[in-house]
DNA sequence: TGTTGTCTGGAACGAACGATCAAAACAAAG
DNA sequence: CTTTGTTTTGATCGTTCGTTCCAGACAACA
């Protein structure tokens, strides 16, 4: 029998998922990834296809370890808690460790969604489900008499969504402080 | 002496912007570009240099001729009008003519600004001029009565350019009327 | 130890990339 | 009509792109 990888696939996989968070897909070239996987150009082809292939995977683990990893740790805080956690993690990753990937969903929704309809459909499952913490948090903190049943549950969920997407955006093009916390605020304020 | 010029620089001009716009900087190769320009490849390297200096100098003109113009024509309308009538606009181009597109400017913040300077410049003050034109029409509405004096007018018009980008965004992956128009509805309800 | 099957490193592929160039085409001035 | 100087044109440059392929290295099994 043959000897077993010499590498372990999701760790490569999170240097491909990194390069294209930081770069985006277009202007990640395949010697980018070899050089950054550290693993060799027949190997990752091999493990991974092509470089469309390759990006479906990172963004699909992207999905897996980033976003549902980040709703569950909030799902530890209170309801109201959580959502404005959900800002300052975000803000936290810009000013302390002066982070400018801002968020591989969003960074794909607009490069790719309007162009690939099997990414869209990655990307736009990934935004819903966004959408459905922030609504299901704030249904949690009504019950709870953390946030007021006058809120607009449904709305208020596509309101922070909004907001969260464009802190991440303005985090990589004006990564300023007293901006980024204006939106956290307006998050705070939406949901009483 | 020599002949005029046989294209209008500013026509193809608008033409490559408009490349640029739909499918990004990197995503768009100076074929595309000498195509749907309709000029020859070295007029365009002759008027308007490298690539990147022409998408510069596209940005510049998107930046002049769609977000200045745009203020102008928001600035005829009542200030609370005004700000209602940019979200309502950014709608529009999604629901009635089906445009995918977004905003040059949101959609360069993202692919652009953390790894060139020069456009990031360009990025940032033009987003900066969009906040400012918020803020003023807050402010405005507010001497004509038309907006709570409780409003603060810079925190809000920050929230209304993170929703406004936010909706900018979501034109590009999930462009549904009822996602876009909550956004909508949160931006009117912020100005009281 | 020889066999097996995979991983590795690197060469190489055709295609597309951004960019350049010299000759032809041309309108205006002399 | 000739001269003049720029634009246009299409060929072509060298590079890099994504991708494929093959010989050598290697560990596990027989």
């Amino acid at each position: 029998m043959p000897w077993e990888k010499q590498f372990d696939s999701d760790t490569v996989l999170d240097k491909a998922m990194q390069a294209f968070w930081a770069r985006g897909y277009e202007a990640t070239s395949m010697q980018d990834l070899v050089d950054c996987m550290g693993i060799n150009r027949g190997s990752l082809y091999a493990t991974f296809g092509d470089k469309r292939s390759l990006f479906i995977q990172a963004l699909r683990r992207y999905d897996d370890r980033h976003r549902e990893a980040w709703v569950a740790t909030l799902a530890a805080k209170s309801p109201r808690e959580s959502i404005l956690a959900a800002f300052d993690g975000a803000i936290a990753a810009v000013l302390d460790q002066g982070s400018r990937d801002g968020c591989l969903l969003v960074n794909t929704a607009l490069e790719l969604s309007p162009h690939d309809a099997e990414v869209a459909k990655i990307v736009a499952r990934g935004l819903a489900e966004m959408e459905a913490f922030f609504r299901a948090r704030i249904e949690a903190g009504q019950r709870a008499g953390e946030i007021p049943a006058a809120v607009g549950a449904l709305e208020a969920a596509r309101a922070l969504l909004g907001l969260f997407i464009g802190l991440r955006v303005l985090s990589r093009s004006r990564p300023e402080a007293a901006l980024l916390r204006a939106l956290r605020r307006q998050a705070e304020s939406l949901i009483g």
